[in-house]
DNA sequence: ATGGAACCTTAAGCTGACTTAAGGTCAACA
DNA sequence: TGTTGACCTTAAGTCAGCTTAAGGTTCCAT
């Protein structure tokens, strides 16, 4: 853990392709911590690349801040991530794709038969049963529909 | 046209699931329109129900408002939208969800490869080209990823 | 040692999709 | 005819995920 180690945000914001901003924002949200160096300036680890990286892909996916945060609350504190450790959350994300493709898949089913009868009608049709929960990551801050 | 063809914006609200002040939102936005009784209290019709239903389910399939605006416009301007307009609207949807799969799809095998090799990192890896586009409906206004 | 780029903080602003509040009006039934 | 529940408007608030602005400090190459 040399000096070398270490490296400042406008580097981290180059490597990731985040904006400066972003990553404090991050950081505040406690998704990425930060040393500091005695003029307060932050210092992050290199290993903060992959992290944010983790963290964009994450976004991708649909995946909330909040969620993310708590997967990566799965890594190992204290100790830089390992690849392997990298794996094994990199699978919970792929979990969470299939999850996303399946409610879409059966989504598509219903509309099909909704297309079928042409009613498009809440009451008749499935297409609207709750269980489906959030359904596929729809925009805004809505999140469960009713 | 029946007065018996009108109905209050609650009734409309029961029939839909939404809130009242989500429809009076939709119809401020533009999604429906309304007709005014003398004392000035809105009156919809029957058809809206359908033409909510449809913004409910697009929604679901992560599309904004906006575009459900686009889409809508594609219905015949004047008259009661028949089974068959919908149906045709209906299967740009599916077309939209079809899209969505795929990206997931894809994002799914780049990420098993970034598994493989355990990097996730976004130089070496192709889980972030941006030939994307925003993913799959990220939560929250960022659409495109830069 | 100095100048400018890169950094710092705090506060406010923005978008999308709404909700909530406040204060007032309408309609329909008993 | 009264009253009560459903409706009206306007303005402000909320949440996520940031960005922008303003004003100040640090780092580092020359």
């Amino acid at each position: 853990m040399t000096k070398d180690d270490l490296i400042a945000i406008g580097t981290l914001a180059r490597r990731t392709g985040l904006s400066v901003s972003a990553i404090r924002y991050y950081e505040q949200r406690g998704l990425i911590s930060a040393q500091r160096t005695e003029g307060n300036q932050r210092r992050f680890l290199r290993s903060d690349i992959r992290r944010i990286s983790f963290v964009l892909v994450a976004q991708r996916l649909g995946l909330a801040l909040a969620e993310i945060e708590a997967e990566l609350a799965k890594l190992p504190q204290g100790r830089t991530p390992s690849i392997l450790d990298w794996q094994k959350i990199s699978r919970s994300l792929r979990a969470a794709i299939d999850s996303k493709i399946q409610l879409l898949t059966r989504t598509k089913g219903k509309l099909e038969e909704c297309i079928g009868c042409g009613c498009l009608s809440l009451q008749k049709c499935q297409l609207y049963n709750r269980d489906d929960g959030a359904g596929a990551a729809g925009p805004g801050p809505r999140y469960i529909l009713g």
